[in-house]
DNA sequence: ATTACAGGAGTGGTCTGACCACATAAAGTT
DNA sequence: AACTTTATGTGGTCAGACCACTCCTGTAAT
């Protein structure tokens, strides 16, 4: 496409033909991509191009790059965009306040929609340790099975935690919010869930 | 310098410089940057790995970038990061059936979320066009002054209409589901949405 | 003095070619 | 067979060359 005035920079079409590649080839995790120069010949166009394209998908964790061996698709659960983006983005409060709030809202979304499926979560963890909420949720987000919900709610959970924001929940109200969960019963989750968090809103 | 290892990749070492930069000079959104040039003579570096610093930190929409002028602060909160991790991460088959269900409990949860804030929609709107929906609830997210939850529903509804899934509804609906919001009647507002997607559901 | 235009300087966009550092497999040596 | 050397392929980096575009400035025409 873009016929005569190529107005997408190359390295962002690259990006595509990338994701293309990926998606044709199945690759998956681990998977190995064309070296760089064989991407530019394919593509016709500079290497440099080629590797202002990769060196971005690696800055936000999406390949990874082994000198003498080549470029991989990385586990996305690494993305590196964490630090990356907190860093530029921690001054910004009102990024802060939209990360920590879509996250909640997100989260109580999907509580609803397991009292809608009427899914039950086994709560086998042990819900003593710092990482409490994130297993909780966790594993309450795998049992929607809904994976892009899932991937959303660990980019934002991710993102929040760099940020510093630290909640300090005892384990019986998870213990309490799974049971109004199990039984279905919807207010009392969504009560249970804004008695637990509204106090930590920011501002 | 530093021959025993250069552990980093430059690329990465000029993203903490620029990083550097900004602080100091207090570069705020619209701020300029130091040309590329400039920058690869003032970091001792090439100019290739300058671009590649930058193109990274443009593609996740931290820098703005204009030929003939030269490299800026973005804002800040129109970051790409959804754009570019939805891209590599909705690759999967139940892909289809996760966007439409995300996307419908955004937009519930953008509702209670209007309902919590007290905040009316002006329904100035012509809904008598086939984007009536998609212009409804862009007005919605614009009013909850959450833009990252702006432009992860922007993202579902781009994807899904690419997935050729369409909504039939009259606008009578919108215009009762609207008032039900304005009232701060959640019941109601919620009890509306439902019936009128449910229906779609995807299985 | 004002306007119009041409040109220069600066900047991003892209390509090419050249090294270097490293990893691996093939070929050669013991 | 075990080890060493070599060749090849890969990413990492740099330097230089153009191009296209923006902006400013000096000159010429009005």
């Amino acid at each position: 496409m873009n016929e005569r005035g190529r107005q997408t920079k190359v390295y962002l079409e690259i990006v595509k033909k990338i994701k293309e590649i990926i998606d044709e080839n199945q690759l998956k995790p681990g998977g190995k991509l064309p070296s760089e120069r064989e991407l530019a010949e394919q593509l016709k166009v500079g290497r440099s191009s080629v590797r202002e394209a990769l060196r971005a998908l690696e800055l936000l964790g999406l390949i990874e790059t082994r000198r003498g061996e080549g470029t991989f698709i990385a586990d996305f659960r690494n993305h590196r965009l964490v630090e990356i983006l907190s860093g530029f983005i921690l001054t910004n409060e009102h990024a802060k306040k939209d990360v920590s709030e879509t996250k909640q809202l997100i989260e109580l979304a999907a509580i609803h929609l397991l009292i809608d499926q009427k899914k039950t979560i086994v709560d086998s963890y042990d819900f003593n340790q710092k990482k409490d909420r994130s297993r909780c949720f966790q594993k309450m987000f795998e049992q929607t099975d809904n994976y892009l919900l899932l991937k959303i709610w660990r980019i934002l959970a991710n993102f929040e935690s760099s940020l510093n924001v630290n909640y300090h929940v005892g384990k019986e109200r998870y213990i309490r919010l799974i049971q109004a969960i199990n039984e279905g019963n919807r207010e009392e989750a969504d009560d249970l869930y804004r008695s637990i968090f509204t106090s930590f809103d920011h501002r």
